[in-house]
DNA sequence: ACGGTATGAGTTACCGGTAACACTCACGTC
DNA sequence: GACGTGAGTGTTACCGGTAACTCATACCGT
């Protein structure tokens, strides 16, 4: 062995950052007045006040995260479970909840999933756990929620980006938009509307469905079968081709934009004018839905607010302090945005 | 004051989790040995470690990573500092980042942007460092990494997603991918190329730009006068009006995909036909360009393995004992995806 | 039989903060 | 003048792990 240890015989406490005690020695006080000075503790004199931050300045002293974990017991980091964050939407809220937790002084730790299953939303969440953050949001995609969060300790805060009974939770109106969209078209003339579904493992996809078939029964239009298939482009794209073939078919709510997507492709292909011949509607409005060909008439879901929102519950939990109180539900509202891919039923 | 102290006088340490001196207690050995159970430390008999393990599973108890971060003085966390995370770009860097800081047992803990701004990311860079993590990867945009790095302490491992001489990077070649667009439409019988760029204050948007102008004047072709904007499809379908108006465009080169969506768009309002009269072609390959109108012939960025190639730079670095080696540089090369919309030009 | 060494385990100190409590004054009150 | 009070500060212990060092025992070769 190489002595390869440069650890020199230093006047104590040399070679590492400096620490609170350091502070207090250069500032002539005792290591608790300097925390006390970091803590904004009010018993603080300005004199020493003064003297304690000129001191830390001095050695560019940062108190030290961690220990103050260790000590509080509270990391004042929150975790983040999600189903895959390449998507807009997870994208989206992990990020205006990592926005609204840095305005809190709070930091997010992400872990994405391995597969989409309910063990591995249970793993990744305990490997939160371990790493002691103070609460954790769960963006579990199809996995249902409440039963991930029986694996957990009772007393860690917890809030689902889904439907849940069992944990707080936020979620998007999935039934009213997709009523609204569909009204939309019936009152452009249309005597009913196709669906291209999502996958009907997700909840979201199940009540947009559901949302779907109300405004036809209520409307006493025909319901047609709806056409199953995933989230993707790939999936509308096959879906729109059998759909093009169809000359009844003139009007079709997508379960998603990127359905949307899919389906115009198709339509286009087939030289089935959209909106002129085929009227398309999609859902969550993302970015790109603007400048479609056309641009999109679909389902705005906020999903910034949703993120927000998760994490003002989270915090509310994490905050209070006695019995936790019956688990709160936010839900956002959707908006439908008119562009260019309806049109009136031609006559 | 009402008596609100619950903490009942315990057996000594009763109310939270079990610690390390519990399960040392139960198995009836000392709490080192306990620690080096879970640190798999090899001195252990199998005898001990089984009967540590024991305890240890019926008091459900789990490490406290605070605990060891502080001692340790490594949290076994990497901070990532990213530019607007809901872009397809830093989406996939970012989770292919986490995806494979997990395998390597790490943590991910991000911090977005206020503004893209210098000081932004600085600021960003240090709060993270406050938090203790193990080192930084930077996703800073058009910010120069460099710049922000500066005013980072020298020991701690840094990453930039973005070019840099004074710290290791990982980029992606935004030279060959232009060339290799350009050189395509150039085969396909087009007299020039014209650009719709980025924002000139990205390194990439001019990189771009020059892979482009060298591929055109290799070829001897015409150098049009490339038109600005930024990053968006509104930028691209604004410049798509333009570009329609003008009879002797007939191939573009957008310098990302959404520009190139916002001049699909633009120039299918306008009667011009893709790629029958005008050839497109983007940059990035987002998962959407193949179900764009027509789909979309662009340049693949591989961002996921950015992502990863830097999180191994990065580990490197954690890894290295001794002095810094000089700051590693990875490029990673691009990929022509040829789709439906560029075509030969019609003679 | 004896020193040398590897193995398995225990003891004590320490990481860098915070919490609980003790202490010293200055001040106001009766 | 004794005493209660509250502000400002210091002392000591503790959070839950790991590191360094110590120690007892078993095994080895000579």
């Amino acid at each position: 062995m190489t002595n390869e240890r440069v650890r020199t015989a230093e006047p104590a406490r040399g070679g590492g950052r400096p620490g609170l005690r350091d502070v207090a020695e250069l500032a002539g006080v005792s290591h608790q007045t300097v925390s006390r000075v970091f803590k904004d503790h009010p018993r603080v004199s300005a004199e020493t006040r003064a003297k304690v931050l000129a001191a830390a300045a001095q050695l560019d002293f940062r108190p030290n995260a961690i220990a103050r974990a260790l000590a509080t017991g509270s990391s004042r980091t929150i975790g983040v479970v999600s189903f895959d964050t390449t998507l807009f939407g997870p994208a989206s809220m992990v990020s205006a909840i990592e926005g609204s937790a840095r305005d809190a002084d709070y930091f997010v730790s992400v872990v994405g999933l391995a597969s989409p299953s309910r063990r591995s939303v249970a793993e990744a969440a305990d490997r939160l756990r371990g790493q002691g953050v103070d609460g954790i949001i769960l963006i579990p995609g199809h996995v249902p929620a409440d039963q991930v969060v029986r694996h957990l300790p009772p007393v860690l805060p917890v809030v689902a980006l889904a439907p849940a009974q069992t944990v707080a939770s936020a979620v998007v109106d999935q039934h009213d938009g997709p009523l609204a969209a569909v009204r939309h078209l019936l009152d452009l003339g249309h005597t009913t509307v196709h669906h291209a579904a999502g996958p009907t493992d997700w909840p979201e996809a199940r009540d947009r469905m559901r949302g779907w078939r109300d405004a036809l029964t209520a409307a006493g239009a025909p319901v047609p079968e709806p056409v199953p298939g995933d989230w993707s482009a790939a999936s509308g794209y096959e879906r729109g081709k059998a759909l093009a073939l169809d000359p009844s078919v003139t009007a079709v709510f997508a379960a998603n934009d990127h359905i949307a997507l899919g389906l115009l492709l198709a339509l286009h292909e087939a030289g089935r004018r959209v909106p002129e011949e085929v009227s398309v509607i999609g859902f969550d409005d993302i970015p790109e839905a603007a400048f479609f060909s056309p641009p999109l008439t679909t389902v705005r879901q906020d999903f910034a607010a949703l993120g927000r929102r998760s994490l003002a519950l989270l915090l509310d939990q994490i905050g209070a302090v006695g019995a936790p109180a019956a688990p709160a539900g936010v839900v956002i509202p959707t908006e439908l945005v008119v562009r260019r891919s309806t049109a009136p039923r031609r006559t």
